[in-house]
DNA sequence: CTGAAAGCGCTTACAG
DNA sequence: CTGAAAGCGCTTACAG
C-alpha cells in the first residue's frame, strides 16, 4: 500500500533534459533560467505532479518555512479545552501564515517545557507565537532566556516597558476606562472587579487600573474590598462572584476581567436572586462568540482578534527575516448589549 | 542576532569521545549501546541542550513525524472564522498528536487545492486529517484519488457504505431518532427540518432520516414541505427559518441539522413573534459551546468531539504504521435544555 | 544561462 | 557493542 516512490528533482531533470541544478532553480523561482528551459521543466513538473521535498530543502537552506503556535495555560494542563479567546485568533493566524507561505504547527505547552529547544533548536520552526494567560512573573525569566538565545518569538499579552521580546496586545488601560466610563454613565457607583489585579497578571491589572481612572474622573473610587481574584474561566468567575456576594458589601456593577469570568459571574448573580442588569450591571472583556448569546447579552470590551492574529504573524515574520520590529497595542471598543442596562 | 551555530551530533560525538553514529543510536533509543556509553553521551547532550535536527532526521528516515489537519469549508473561503464544531475537536486532536509524538500542522484548504501534493508528496506530513462540511459528492472523487495515490488520511463525516477511505463520524441516524423521539414525546406533530437533506450532505440527510423514523414509529410523518436547505451557519439558519415561516404552513417544532442553524433559526422565530418553546420547539445537533448560552438554552444532540479527535488521530496513526483500520461511528446523546419545552 | 560538485545533519546497513 | 561509510533530496557557490 506504499505509493509508487516519489519523483525527485533528478527524475525531472532527466525527463526535461537538463541538470538537476536547473530544476532546482526553476522551482525556487531563480531568474537565472532561460525562459524556454523553464517552460520545459515546468511542463514535466506538472505532469509528474512533482513537489519539492520539504526536509531536503529545509536541511539545505537551514530554514524550516514553518511557524509554531504554542498555547500554554496554567490551570488545566490535561484539559483538551482551549480558551475561546485564543481560539478566535486561530483562524486569522492560520490564514496569515498561508499568506506568508509558512506552515503552522500548533501545540500545547507547559510552563516547564523547553519551547525553544523543542521547536527552534530542532529546526521545526523558524519562529514562535506564544499564546496563553498565566502568571506573567512566572514565565518572564523564560522569555528572557529566549531573547538571550536569539529565539524569534512574539507573544500576545500586555505590552510592558521592560519586557523581554515583543508583544502584541490591546490597550488594556484604555479598555478598562471604556468599561468604567460606561458604568459611570449608567449611574453605577460601586463597581466590583472580578479577576486578578496584580503584576502577576498585567493585562487584568491594567483593565482594573483603567476602570479606576474612569471612576476617579467621575469623583468615584474602586473599592479594593470589591475585587476578587479569578483566572479566566467560567468556573472561576462563578466562584469569584459567590465570594463577592458572600462579602456582603454593597455593589451595583461588576467589571469582569474577561468574558468567561463575566459569564460565570452572571450565573452566580442570578442564582443568588440578583437581577442583571436591574440590580447589577455586568460588563466583560474580549467579546468572545458566546458573549452575545448570554442572557442577557453581555456588554463587553471588544478586542480585535482577527487583526491581532495577523499582526502576530506579520511581526514574527519581520523578526524571522532579521529585521527590527516593535510591540503593538491595539485599540479596544465598547460593545453595548443588555447586561449593563443601557438602551 | 543569529544565535551561535547549533551543536550537531558530530559535536556531541567529539565531546563524548564516541562516533557520530553512536550518538545517533543513543538519541533514537537504540538498544545497541553500552549503558556506560549511553550515560556519557546523554550527559553531553543535556549539557549542550542538543536537539536532533528534524529535517535531517526526516530526510534520512523518509518520515516526517507530522500530521496535517486540513480544514475546508465551501461557504466563506476568505473568512478567518472556523466552524465552532471543528474548533472543539482541535484541543483533543492536538493532545492526541502529542501523545503519539507527532507534530500537528494546521491549514485551511479549498476544494481545488492539491491536498496530497501539498502535504504528503512534499513530505510535510505522514497523514492527513480532513475536517469540513461541504458538498460530499463534490469531493468524493477527490477522496477516491487520495486512496489511489496511497495517501493516508481520515476524515470526520458520515460513515458511508462505499466511501473512499476511512471516516470517523457519529450515529447520525440514531441522533436524528433521538431528536424526533424527544419532539414526539413532547406532543409535537408537525416537525420542520432546517438543513440540506440530500446525498450531497449525507450527515444532514441521515439526521433527517432518523427523525423521520422516530415520527413514523409514532404514526406521524415528516412533511417535505417543511424542509428548508441550509448550510451549517447561523445566517443560513436565520434565512432558512424565515423561508419556512414564509411558506405559511403550520409547524410546531424545528429540528435544525446543526446548532449554528438552530441558533439562527431561534432568532428568526423570535423576530417573527413566535415563542420558543411555547409555540415551537427547537432542537439542534452538535452541542457546541454556544448552545447552553442560547436563550432559551438549546436542547440538542451531543456529539463527542473530544473522543472524535482522539479517534481521528489514533486511526490515522494506525494507517501511518501500515496497519489496517476501520471507520467508526460514535454514539450521540440527547441533551435536554429549555428550547423544546421539556421539564 | 547551465552543469558538476560539495554539503546540509542525520540514520542505518555493513563490518568487525 | 561500535565505527566508517553511504546516501536521503535538495540548494548554492564555483566555473564556464
Amino acid at each position: 500500500m506504499r505509493k509508487k516512490s516519489k519523483a525527485t528533482s533528478l527524475d525531472i531533470a532527466h525527463l526535461a533534459g537538463v541538470s538537476q541544478a536547473t530544476v532546482s532553480r526553476v522551482l525556487s523561482g531563480s531568474t537565472l533560467v532561460n525562459a524556454e528551459t523553464r517552460k520545459r521543466v515546468e511542463a514535466v513538473v506538472r505532469e509528474l505532479n512533482y513537489k519539492v521535498d520539504r526536509h531536503a530543502s529545509s536541511l539545505r537552506r537551514q530554514r524550516s518555512g514553518t511557524l509554531a503556535m504554542l498555547l500554554f495555560e496554567d490551570p488545566t494542563p490535561d484539559e483538551s479545552h482551549i480558551n475561546p479567546f485564543f481560539l478566535s485568533m486561530l483562524g486569522s493566524i492560520t490564514r496569515a501564515c498561508a499568506r506568508h507561505g509558512q506552515d503552522l504547527l500548533i501545540s500545547f505547552q507547559q510552563l516547564s517545557d523547553d519551547w525553544a529547544g523543542d521547536y527552534e533548536d530542532s529546526m521545526k520552526a523558524d519562529g514562535l507565537i506564544l499564546l496563553g494567560y498565566g502568571d506573567y512573573l512566572a514565565y518572564q525569566g523564560k522569555l528572557q532566556k529566549l531573547v538571550e538565545q536569539g529565539t524569534r518569538f512574539v507573544r500576545w499579552g500586555a505590552v510592558l516597558p521592560d519586557q523581554p521580546g515583543l508583544s502584541i496586545g490591546c490597550e488594556n488601560i484604555g479598555g478598562g476606562r471604556q468599561a468604567g466610563a460606561h458604568l459611570v454613565a449608567l449611574g453605577r457607583k460601586r463597581v466590583a472587579f472580578l479577576g486578578d489585579a496584580s503584576t502577576h497578571y498585567p493585562e487584568f491589572l491594567d483593565r482594573f487600573l483603567g476602570c479606576e481612572q474612569a471612576l476617579r474622573d467621575a469623583g468615584l473610587t474602586m473599592d479594593r474590598a470589591l475585587q476578587v481574584d479569578a483566572e479566566s474561566s467560567e468556573d472561576a468567575g462563578h466562584a469569584a462572584a459567590r465570594e463577592l456576594i458572600a462579602r456582603a458589601l454593597p455593589f451595583d456593577a461588576v467589571f469582569a476581567a474577561s468574558d468567561l469570568i463575566a459569564l460565570g459571574a452572571m450565573r452566580a448573580l442570578t442564582e443568588s436572586g440578583l437581577r442583571v442588569p436591574e440590580d447589577v450591571s455586568v460588563i466583560g472583556f474580549d467579546d468572545i462568540p458566546m458573549a452575545r448569546f448570554a442572557h442577557p447579552p453581555l456588554t463587553t470590551i471588544f478586542q480585535d482578534t482577527k487583526q491581532a492574529g495577523e499582526l502576530l504573524v506579520d511581526t514574527l515574520m519581520t523578526l524571522v527575516r532579521g529585521e527590527a520590529a516593535e510591540s503593538i497595542r491595539l485599540p479596544t471598543a465598547l460593545v453595548v448589549r443588555k447586561s449593563c442596562g443601557a438602551e
